[in-house]
DNA sequence: TGAACTTTGGTACTAAAGTACGAGTGCAAG
DNA sequence: CTTGCACTCGTACTTTAGTACCAAAGTTCA
């Protein structure tokens, strides 16, 4: 289809076959004139219209060829991130203003830690975990430790949360 | 370079290219004796000639032309998960073996609801749930819930683990 | 059908968690 | 210097969690 138009739909070209075709009938007309009596005249007649027409054929050819598509199929390899993975944690800790012994506590209760164990790692008495404790879940936002570890994990706060 | 051989290096193409040559050269002749004082004569002639060669010179160029070639890359995704990310937690929750009521209990324990709330959300009894979670420990090879949420979150068992 | 398991529920008890309130110490900034 | 904050520790109390043991009803499967 496109072919097509390209050769017979463009005026230029018509143009130019009008041309050839014209060139060629004069020098066959004058090729006639010249060998008129001579043997050899159709031969080099036939020749000639012979080598025109298969050049003619082989630009047709060439005009009429669709290109071969070939698909190449590239599989592209997509790796499936949860949304924030890593980033978050930074913003939200600041967020939480939590103290240096908080988030230590914190850590640890994140790692399932009773407080009794939490004041012995840490060197401290249960009174004061319960008190860094409960200051957590007030900055936290959350009513027990369960929460606050839930909490801790879905925003990623924990450094050992993988 | 191959086209070439396939044309002239085959012994098939020069013998129908041979055959072809000698029908034309018959029919030219045919005609030739027939209409040979005819005046139109010389054009059917032409005519011929020039058809022949245009079918030619066609079929020359489709062997000799390198086909033309459109390469169309197409990018398939191919969705992969990290290695240890989703897919171990099939495997690890069946290793727990967890009835259905357990896995349930342990969704909303991770969750950090209470017993009590556990209880309501699930219309059953306090005392019901305590056994359940209690099971759970045992099942999990754990002391209390908040080393269980710890675990959950770890072997990533949960669906909401996000 | 019987054994094993699941699900539900109870009582009694201990352990841990969590709240409320107070208070002392040290340190850094205004 | 004093004010505020972080850190520490304590007591008293309530709430929740967790254990132990038991038991009934339902389900599943050989």
């Amino acid at each position: 289809m496109i072919s097509i138009k390209k050769i017979f739909g463009n005026p230029r070209h018509i143009i130019l076959y009008g041309l050839f075709m014209a060139i060629l009938v004069f020098i066959l007309k004058w090729l006639q004139w010249k060998y008129l009596i001579t043997d050899n005249s159709s031969d080099i007649y036939i020749g000639l219209i012979a080598v025109f027409f298969t050049l003619l054929g082989t630009w047709i050819a060439t005009q009429l060829a669709k290109p071969k598509i070939q698909t190449v199929i590239v599989e592209k390899e997509v790796y499936l991130t949860r949304p924030g993975e890593v980033a978050i944690n930074e913003t939200e800790l600041k967020n939480l203003n939590l103290t240096t012994r908080e988030y230590e506590v914190l850590q640890l209760l994140t790692q399932g830690y009773t407080n009794a164990e939490v004041a012995e790692k840490l060197f401290l008495s249960l009174s004061t975990i319960k008190t860094h404790v409960s200051n957590l879940f007030v900055k936290m936002d959350v009513k027990n430790r369960t929460q606050a570890v839930e909490k801790a994990n879905r925003l990623r706060i924990m450094p050992q949360a993988n």
